[in-house]
DNA sequence: CCCCGTTGAGTACACTTGTACTTTTTATGA
DNA sequence: TCATAAAAAGTACAAGTGTACTCAACGGGG
């Protein structure tokens, strides 16, 4: 079950797929195209490579077919972080939160939800095992 | 100043390289090959290629050289960081942090850490501006 | 009914990366 | 002094990636 990884640029499709759910191509393409610049024809490469890579299903429609993201958001995110921790800080968290919130400028409100954040984690860890 | 960005296998070199400050390619190897596994030629190759980048600088001594890091260790991770955060959470910081804690198992030791860490923010930003 | 634009399919190509093997140089100990 | 081991230098090569171009098919509007 564990496919190759996902590229820089399948990323930018796959986040685009998520947030449209499904789609052809060329909708995928411009739930995309605002921000980043990415050709058409590219996206098809990205496209065709992560339906191979099986993180997408099609489904033929008519003369087109329609995409739909093949595994979850939060797995192939998850994926990602725990590749990136390992490879920045041997896996472990503490470090990495450290220097993300040491290297950019965090605003009170970040601050105020981080403190939400770990007071909910708390309190979730005070819970395990009662009713 | 920005070179091409450094990758999974130079990072290895990279951060062999901060935990013993300097040393030839045969240290650099000794420092990695613990834990990883890589032969003393891919090393070779991954300090020639860092070296070309500029992530290196080298000094000739007697018959071989020594390597040391041309950047900050701090640079070079925050780099990492923002790309990656921006890559897969269009730079957003909480939504990273909330996936963190999220997708992986917090111990509690890790999680009274994460409270001192905010507890030190909202300090320091109470002290923006005063003497 | 036919042309045109949208899709899908195939092809291209240079650059990066992982992973090494081979050849050359050189200091050093027998 | 000369062989040897260690390091440096050069070469290799397949897979992955970014970035596209071309061509064929087909379905809908004029």
């Amino acid at each position: 079950m564990d496919r190759p990884g996902v590229s820089k640029g399948e990323t930018e499709v796959l986040k685009a797929l998520w947030s449209i759910d499904k789609g052809s191509v060329g909708e995928i393409h411009a739930a995309i195209a605002a921000d980043k610049n990415m050709d058409y024809s590219t996206v098809q490469t990205y496209v065709r490579r992560l339906e191979s890579k099986g993180y997408l299903s099609a489904q033929r429609v008519g003369r087109n077919k329609v995409y739909r993201s093949a595994v979850r958001k939060h797995q192939v995110v998850g994926d990602a972080i725990d590749e990136f921790v390992d490879r920045l800080f041997d896996g472990q968290l503490l470090p990495m939160v450290r220097h993300l919130v040491d290297s950019r400028d965090v605003t009170p409100e970040e601050v105020q939800d981080l403190m939400k954040l770990v007071k909910q984690l708390q309190r979730e860890q005070k819970d395990v095992g009662k009713p």
